[in-house]
DNA sequence: CTCCTTAATGAAAATGGTTTCCATTATTAA
DNA sequence: TTAATAATGGAAACCATTTTCATTAAGGAG
């Protein structure tokens, strides 16, 4: 088991706490599996892979929970234009860092990508605040994703 | 009624043509409100339009058009996360200008925007080559865009 | 520890944008 | 004009997500 959790299981707990929301086995569930996972992971593919320990959380509680978290900062919620909201935590205990994505239109793969990262932030954060006098915006969010193919999907056709 | 109308009202014909599409009342209704309207239609929005000069029209043929429309490079299909996609003329007989969009999450209002647009698109366009090299890549589509609270909704609250 | 308020929950139903089905119509090449 | 088939519309299906509502349980007060 990795070193390097923050501040033990509970590193969200504050967090949670300090905004009045109650603390449930539901939440506590679908923030480990968030947190065991690799990134990506649709309300259903949570489902999934919550149900078997805890068969009383019903897939309406993921959404309700992915809700909050979202609300709260805790996850991203991802759209990459499958019709699928994806969802991935903003910043666990693995200390994930920031990236991009970059996503295959044929197969639906959905690679991170950091490697122009530091000059693609600065360019946000120059535009952020630009757009953001100009046009007396709080910009509190951006996107930027690439879409193509792969090296797969591209040879097959 | 303005000039610049490139190649008068079939600019689009050769395009259809070429691919093997037939040139319908349906489809050419759907490019001339595009044609006509300021950008960010849903499909309701354009079958609206539509409706009263063309009754005959059914929404159906609206999605599969603009499949069409977007499959071919006519018009960009835009998400901006409030569960309905739009739709804009890629370039119209207008000659409209690249641009990005800002996206009021309170609201839904879009702004469209070429402020920073050339250092935006030199960066994507480096950052498209790096990434299209190291993962291999063929990519074809990029999405950049802002979120936050126009001065309206920021007072609000 | 127990009680009480009310946030949280699950199951089922509703929602709503989009897609599919299928019988009919209309475009276009010959 | 005709034949082949692309395109169409209306209804039904689809499906991720949200809402409803009666029930459960978190956690502060005592």
């Amino acid at each position: 088991m990795p070193r390097g959790n923050c501040q033990g299981q509970g590193w969200w707990h504050g967090k949670f706490r300090g905004c009045g929301y109650r603390l449930t086995t539901g939440r506590e569930a679908i923030l480990d599996i968030l947190s065991r996972s690799e990134g990506h992971l649709s309300a259903e593919d949570i489902y999934i892979k919550v149900h078997p320990r805890y068969p009383n959380v019903g897939l309406t509680t993921i959404y309700r929970t992915l809700d909050v978290l979202s609300n709260l900062g805790i996850v991203y919620k991802l759209d990459f234009g499958d019709g699928r909201a994806r969802y991935e935590l903003a910043e666990g205990p693995k200390g994930a860092h920031h990236h991009h994505h970059l996503v295959c239109t044929g197969c639906n793969r959905v690679i991170d990508y950091a490697d122009f990262i530091d000059e693609e932030v600065e360019l946000l954060q120059q535009t952020e605040k630009g757009l953001g006098k100009k046009y007396n915006f709080r910009i509190n969010n951006h996107v930027i994703q690439f879409y193509g193919l792969c090296d797969k999907c591209n040879g097959k056709k």
